[in-house]
DNA sequence: CTCTAATTCGAACGTTCGTTCGAACTCAGT
DNA sequence: ACTGAGTTCGAACGAACGTTCGAATTAGAG
């Protein structure tokens, strides 16, 4: 109990701090990662073992645990690290923009560049949402949250600027629906890029958001 | 393995039938599967054991296999009583309705209608769709894809009424992402009834899609 | 090379998993 | 009341689960 799971939870802290200092541990503790996500996007958080996890990342399974001290607690890591990373690209991607249609447009770019360069991490991010417990569930909320509320922000901006009238609260869940989705279907081989993908969804969301109130409701 | 087998095979393919009969065995099996839809629906397929099943449903855990072979032929019995019943209710909703903009007006309704009606059953049916293997995974799948091409055949309709253009493989999956999203984020004290966010979504969707083809891509 | 701290591992822990089996119970038809 | 099929269950199976522990190995500073 005591000097491993020290070492480990400090390094955990260090994870998504700077990356200069990079340690023999922060190096192979990442590498774990990577593979740890592999094999939860394919079998997801429930259906992948501890063993699966050992054979994938070439480490014995005891070994596992002088990197984190529960499965939870790697998937936790995982989506912290994932979420943090999107987040902080889309601030920096956002600054200096000031139109409201091209900041949801850079939205929207960032956050299917990001899916389909990492999609087994964003699948794990989506698909695994509701397998973290109280704290580690909390922390990634936070985040979430965070995430759900910059969109808000961004479509409440469109509106002001357009004289605009739709609930946000669905235009943004909408927008969430269609780009998460992704992961269900994207094929490499058959699908274009993120940067096509981003403009036709743009195109369809904030065509359908924009333009008047209401399209024609005929017919009864 | 003899006559219990036999007949939990034999009813199983009973299940989606006409309603008449109605046996013993296809009630109780009914409730088991309404029971069991929740608990996988909380748990998740590989999180829920079969002895949470079995409390569920008040019934013994060796009394469930009394009524399907495998964990895995229930989620199987689920996901396909729940999917080959939307599709039934869609085609008949369509039937009789001619204006493609309608048409797609009632496909969206008829999704969120039954989705929220029978939300367990289609987070099931959404979240576990790759939790199947082999021959119940492509059994599903066969529904499934009938379900897409229903949708894409009613936006090549549009496309084909209205003259317009775009990726239709993006817009139905676009459209199918704003839907099946809404299990991760619907709250009925909060969020309004299927038909109203089936109009906010419609509106956005099909004043997405038609419109002439681009929003002003101005900047850049 | 030496010594210490960091890292890795084989073996095992207690628990829970999905599934099986044979005995017991319930019920409809006689 | 008797019978046979339909239904339920307690108990147990071997396998796999997440986690632990102490010993073995390795790496880097002196």
């Amino acid at each position: 109990m005591a000097s491993p799971s020290t070492a480990a939870r400090v390094s955990a802290r260090r994870y998504r701090a700077a990356s200069p200092p990079a340690t023999r541990f922060d190096k192979r503790l990442s590498e774990i990662l990577t593979h740890a996500t592999d094999v939860f996007c394919k079998k997801g958080y429930e259906g992948a073992s501890m063993r699966d996890l050992s054979r994938a990342s070439g480490m014995s399974l005891a070994g596992l645990y002088y990197y984190f001290e529960s499965k939870e607690r790697l998937l936790f890591l995982i989506q912290k690290h994932t979420f943090t990373t999107i987040v902080q690209r889309l601030k920096s991607r956002l600054q200096g923009i000031s139109d409201p249609e091209q900041r949801i447009r850079i939205f929207i770019l960032n956050h299917l560049e990001y899916f389909l360069a990492n999609q087994a991490g964003m699948k794990v991010l989506s698909h695994e949402a509701e397998a973290l417990k109280n704290g580690f569930a909390s922390e990634v909320a936070a985040i979430k949250r965070e995430y759900y509320r910059i969109c808000v922000g961004l479509l409440d901006d469109l509106k002001r600027d357009r004289g605009l009238q739709f609930s946000t609260r669905i235009a943004v869940l909408s927008l969430f629906g269609m780009m998460n989705w992704i992961y269900t279907w994207h094929n490499p081989k058959v699908d274009a890029d993120a940067e096509q993908i981003a403009r036709e969804m743009g195109d369809v969301f904030l065509r359908g958001v924009m333009n008047g109130t209401r399209t024609r409701r005929d017919v009864r």
